[in-house]
DNA sequence: GTGCTCGAGACAGTGACTGTCTCAATGGGC
DNA sequence: GCCCATTGAGACAGTCACTGTCTCGAGCAC
């Protein structure tokens, strides 16, 4: 599965975004252009174009959106979503470094350190805060049918609460971020999805083990 | 205070919106540039820019962005916001044409019709799509200082919750798309958001006269 | 090894958006 | 009614993100 030119795909990615990481930290987001990150990352600017779609998409570079269905179904219990999404959000904070995959084959989600540089601009930069929005966006769409499934919810319903959740997710993430990003994220997450709780009242004991 | 310079600038933009949704519908969004809405509507390019900033500003508009704070603090009870917005939305619905403005001079909001015809764009054109999630963003902005301010939720709670209206909201509208537009959006809103309502429990004694 | 495929680079083109300059019309002060 | 400062519209050039297409070479199946 996994052939040679896979690697190399990978492989250049990450490159990319990390030398792009550096130009944006560098001279900020808009001064850089994509030829200058390609050259520094010793490929073509197709290439960017090919692997990320938009400039923003170097900085977001979805995660959420190569989940599969069928990773996204068994992830997520559609009787206490939020509780998933704390769990999700706990399990990836205390993955230390480059997680379950092996370091130098690029297989795993990145670093730690390169989270958060990301992050930053997330809230910093207009237009990437777009195209998380964007992301979001494709992420609820997927969520609704799952929260529709149970039959507790209308599908109008359904469509509402998945973006409350997955916004409201982003807004407790901007949170967290405007705080300097100190405490973990699963911290914001809790407490400032608390009142959406009451959504999912199957989800209302809490105070898990 | 409103001279003869601002009415000319009002209808040169109802001007610009008009032709622009004409060549939209006929062509489609990506397929008209700027040049061919500023030849159409008689004024130049950066004339354009000028009022709208981007090319999805002349299908989203502001509205909301242009509601001063002043004006939001009295229509929206943190106590009850979700019902204020139905009540915004029902009487939005309920005016038939440009409202309280008089219509040849370009006050008011455009017509139901304008308006029918630019949410289609809301959802049919990605970046159109985008662009209204940046106002949602920025409307949520300014709506959360006001829930924190009652002092029932923490303010990481108010952004999160603001962030829930909002782009809740949004999928109410998009669901009422979805369907056609024929039924009240008041309704899809009423039946949508009902689950949010347990966030702010002084808002339960529903059915309202 | 040999052919097939698929991806990377090269390249040209488009159009959104920006910054700047000039000029005319406006609106205020007399 | 007249003059001047302001303000905003148009013209114009430039930048850069993004697209489509073509060619070529390296991987992969056989």
């Amino acid at each position: 599965m996994s052939g040679l030119r896979e690697r190399w795909r990978l492989k250049a990615m990450r490159t990319i975004q990390e030398r792009a990481l550096d130009l944006f930290d560098e001279r900020g987001f808009g001064a850089v252009t994509i030829e200058e990150i390609a050259a520094a990352a010793e490929v073509s600017p197709s290439s960017v174009y090919r692997y990320f779609g938009t400039k923003e998409g170097i900085v977001v570079a979805d995660e959420f959106d190569r989940m599969s269905l069928e990773t996204l179904k068994d992830f997520l219990d559609p009787g206490d979503p939020i509780g998933s999404l704390l769990q999700a959000v706990r399990a990836y904070e205390s993955a230390p470094e480059g997680t379950s995959g092996s370091e130098d084959a690029g297989e795993g989600p990145q670093t730690e350190q390169s989270a958060w540089r990301r992050v930053r601009y997330f809230f910093a930069e207009p237009s990437v805060r777009e195209a998380v929005h964007a992301n979001l966006d494709r992420a609820s769409q997927r969520i609704a049918p799952l929260i529709a499934a149970t039959g507790e919810l209308t599908e109008t319903q359904a469509r509402v609460t998945a973006n409350a959740l997955v916004f409201g997710y982003f807004a407790a993430l901007e949170q967290w971020y405007l705080d300097g990003g100190d405490r973990p994220i699963a911290d914001y997450v809790e407490e400032g999805m608390r009142p959406l709780r009451s959504i999912w009242p199957s989800s209302h004991h809490e105070h898990p083990a």
